[in-house]
DNA sequence: GCATACCATAGTCTTATCCTATGGAACTAC
DNA sequence: GTAGTTCCATAGGATAAGACTATGGTATGC
């Protein structure tokens, strides 16, 4: 007998219904009806009568719903005491892109250590598949990584989307036409973040959108680099909002596509079955208050 | 969250020891130390200080104690509730292989019906490789095969040991003999049950002791079409002592070989996980009661 | 200082849990 | 009465979890 167990026969007894069940549970009905077999077999008796197209409690199942209301109960309550205990740990630790470490977590931990000097928040800067994979083995708390995610295990939450930019260095022709298009950018040459950074993907996204590839000339692993190269006239490249500094300006100029408006949508994962600390809840509250006000700067 | 992990990380709090808490649920050390560490991912907080050889309890994990030793105790009562219910269904099904099931399983049952009226018992004949997978998929509640077993998933409990006699039609030149070695056998032609019999195993592995592979002339489905070949003539084989009948007295000799003792070992097998019903562990007592009776029996 | 005891990691294998496809039975609508 | 739909169970296969062994690193005891 196991918890999962418990959880779809619980999910059959309120719903009557193994398919309803199934869909509750996320998993496939044939996988429910299964593990109900298994768990009668392993009680020895049956749970439930299957009546036409309905499920209904045996006596035997009407008896064990008690205690596997129970057990449940206790098993949320011993997860909730662990979140609840004042004396605990309160340390979390985020994960976070290289196009959004800097510029959108590093002023959030600030403001955190403000709000809530009781947290510590410590940080890693990787890229998104190696966060997606910290997150799931439980050595971070919580990424903020770009769309899109696929990984059942993981929950994803949407924070905001923000718009790329051409970003040029300042004596580079394309500064100061007063229409650029998507085309203007297939004989330039590129610089872009490595492979393992979702925004080479991004780039080759967009330029194949507009029927050419991009020629890359030069791969960094930091955006610091990139935007050096960028603003020696190497080449030009395209960085989210987030990665515009004030310090660029002396070096660096950002321009908008006139025909096109290339976005990046930037979402907060977490392990499904992990639970989630009050910490990590309190730092999450701060990040979708602070995309909120993102996106509604862009909007005024 | 699972029971399993409930388990070891209670049996690790006892233990203050990663190893013993393994042994204790009959797992490795490293299996048991992802678990906890798995556990630990979960809940989010470290459950026990590594100090040098001793795993201590960390605060969370002292909390946790109380609510993992809850869920247990909860789960226990779920089982042993539908165990005790009054009401339930009284209904076993019973297998034993086909050298046992009409011998002593037969037999049993019919006591069954008198000290136990209430309690209903099925009964299935298969091959041991097959009731062996009926209890392992909780078809039937337990079983009387033949040893050896070994999967780890199974209990074994050994009932008794038995001779294996030699058997012959009335007019066989053994018959009269005042001593018969195994030797005697090497030119006999032999009936031996099919392949899916541990019987014909056993009869392999004897002669096989003796340094001479059986002649294997008939091969049989059912014990009583041995018999009936045997009592033709045609051969000789070596049945187990609970097969003797009454009715054979006119038709078989049953003999002992004088240089050597050959035995068989029964065992009753069940579902290591599997909940025991009152039902099955009142024919279990039964079934011991009379292995034991059995065994004294053949000593006097 | 060395041997021992312990936990954690790595890599691999086995088993449990998941999937899709589909069958059989009951129910519902026409 | 029949056809279509809904539901659960089975079969076969894929994937992930849990198990294994081998081994490394650290602490302890002698």
């Amino acid at each position: 007998m196991e918890l999962h167990q418990l959880r779809y026969f619980l999910s059959v007894a309120e719903t009557g219904n193994f398919t309803r069940a199934s869909e509750r549970n996320h998993i496939s009905q044939p996988s429910l009806s299964q593990q109900i077999i298994n768990l009668e077999k392993e009680v020895g008796h049956k749970l439930f009568h299957r009546l036409g197209r309905k499920a209904v409690l045996t006596e035997a199942g009407t008896t064990f719903l008690e205690r596997a209301r129970r057990i449940l109960f206790e098993v949320e309550n011993a997860t909730k005491e662990l979140k609840d205990h004042p004396a605990l740990d309160r340390r979390i630790t985020v994960g976070a892109v290289p196009t959004v470490a800097p510029y959108l977590v590093a002023p959030l931990i600030e403001r955190c250590r403000v709000t809530h000097p009781n947290l510590q928040v410590n940080m890693r800067e990787d890229f998104r598949s190696d966060l997606t994979r910290a997150v799931l083995e439980g050595e971070l708390d919580l990424a903020v990584v770009t769309m899109p995610i696929r990984d059942h295990r993981l929950s994803v939450e949407p924070l905001m989307i923000e718009p790329l930019l051409l970003v040029v260095g300042k004596s580079h022709p394309l500064v100061g036409r007063s229409e650029i298009t998507a085309h203007d950018l297939a004989e330039e040459t590129f610089v872009t973040m490595g492979d393992s950074s979702t925004l080479a993907a991004q780039i080759r996204s967009f330029c194949g959108d507009h029927n050419f590839a991009p020629k890359i000339g030069y791969r960094c692993a930091q955006v610091a680099t990139l935007k050096l190269f960028v603003a020696m006239g190497a080449g030009i490249s395209i960085l989210p909002q987030v990665a515009r500094m004030p310090s660029d300006r002396d070096s660096l100029t950002y321009l908008r596509l006139t025909d096109s408006f290339p976005t990046r949508e930037l979402a907060v994962i977490r392990h499904l079955q992990r639970y989630q600390s009050r910490g990590a809840e309190q730092f999450l509250t701060l990040l979708r208050d602070h995309a909120r006000i993102e996106s509604a700067g862009k909007v005024s």
